[in-house]
DNA sequence: AATATAAGTGTTAAATTAACACATATTTTT
DNA sequence: AAAAATATGTGTTAATTTAACACTTATATT
């Protein structure tokens, strides 16, 4: 504590995180909001937020807000962006820095139920947030498609084991365009990261979709590969 | 101030700015560094940075911190990431946001040297600068070359006018990889962001090569729009 | 005169992307 | 029972983009 002199305590704040939570179900993209429990705005929905405290650091801040409002736990995140407009928050000066995750929305959505101040919203419907959540969610977006678009994506949202129409309706609803169908399974294909199982998905069709999943290591290090892709 | 029991005092932090500027010349890719001027690390090399201040907001303050450090004014500077360990900094709990910018280095030099605090270092040989601002760095490179790739860059790195082989250098000082002359120059004029002038540079050599400049709507447009390169 | 350095310019093959249609299985409707 | 509707599955071709590649001209240097 002797080289204070450049450390002025006055000009401590705030910080905060926010969470952006993806998910993705039958309906197309979804995101988690919370219902705000305190003043003010309180009643309003919300990204699940709360203070960074002096024992952590904001990736573990993150985490630990998100578990305490849903329950969900073992969420791999990952910082977007940090908002310090200095009437964000109107109570006090507070600086936020977003985070955000897809998460598979049926492998969680038991534990999501006991605490019910969450709630899905499908992605187009969703109320508009407090404060300046609203562009964190769409700086989220920005980046989600970029992100659909140079790695791959769709372990963390889908379930273990889906249809081919289940990942282009996951890409469809990320991108929001329309793909096509030939185009891109002959696409997703040439990753090599696909394996095609026996077993058959019969819900949306009696004939029944060749149930597929990822194989973990390929996926994983295409993911640490990249690529450049257009869909 | 009635809403405050949810925002506590205590945990407030001391939230800080470091710039990472870029800049570019005949050799190549440069960093400017300061030499710190207060304990602890005092006169060792570091990325110019400073505490956010109550009134400013982290884009005023990085503004701010690269004026006072160096005169450089007017600066675009775009928010990376913010780093949040512990003990990131050993006085003080601190949470540093970095920015980066792309300057034209000899546009600027002659504010610069008024402040010989702070130093150009080509980027393969700069030391290693204090804290975790190598780190910093790192991630603003990677940054950097995505950029490259996806949106046009040099306006803000070259001189008005310049050659295409001051761009073509520009480019493989970014992406650390020698490209065809041909299809580099094939490839960046198909962007139609380029005039070509009249004008010969002769300084590298008598035969003179051709100077462009950029048209600054259409690469600004360019800009808004981006692409998906590979060179 | 020979050599070296820089500028400038196009063609071709390979790879990627985009466009596109029909057959099969089954259920629903008429 | 026939017709219509929904879902699955599968390949070819043209267009575009990218990668590879070599020689000529101007000038300075040896």
């Amino acid at each position: 504590m002797t080289y204070l002199n450049h450390y002025n305590e006055e000009d401590k704040v705030l910080v905060a995180v926010d969470c952006i939570i993806f998910g993705f179900d039958e309906e197309g993209l979804k995101i988690l909001f919370v219902k705000r429990g305190f003043e003010p705005e309180k009643g309003k929905w919300s990204l699940m937020g709360g203070f960074l405290k002096r024992e952590e650091n904001l990736a573990e801040a993150a985490t630990r807000v998100l578990f305490s409002l849903t329950g969900l736990q073992d969420i791999y995140m990952e910082q977007l962006y940090s908002y310090s407009e200095i009437d964000r928050d109107p109570v006090t000066r507070t600086i936020s820095v977003s985070y955000f995750a897809l998460i598979n929305k049926n492998k969680y959505d038991l534990k999501l139920n006991i605490k019910n101040e969450a709630q899905w919203f499908k992605f187009s419907e969703a109320p508009l947030p407090i404060f300046d959540h609203q562009q964190m969610i769409e700086k989220a977006l920005i980046r989600l498609r970029r992100k659909a678009l140079s790695t791959p994506l769709g372990f963390e949202l889908l379930p273990e084991k889906f249809t081919m129409r289940q990942l282009k309706r996951l890409y469809e609803s990320i991108l929001n365009q329309k793909l096509d169908k030939r185009n891109f399974i002959n696409k997703f294909n040439s990753l090599d990261i696909l394996v095609k199982l026996e077993e058959k998905d019969k819900t949306s069709s009696k004939k029944g979709a060749f149930l597929y999943k990822f194989d973990e290591k390929k996926y994983q290090l295409k993911k640490e590969e990249g690529f450049n892709f257009k869909l």
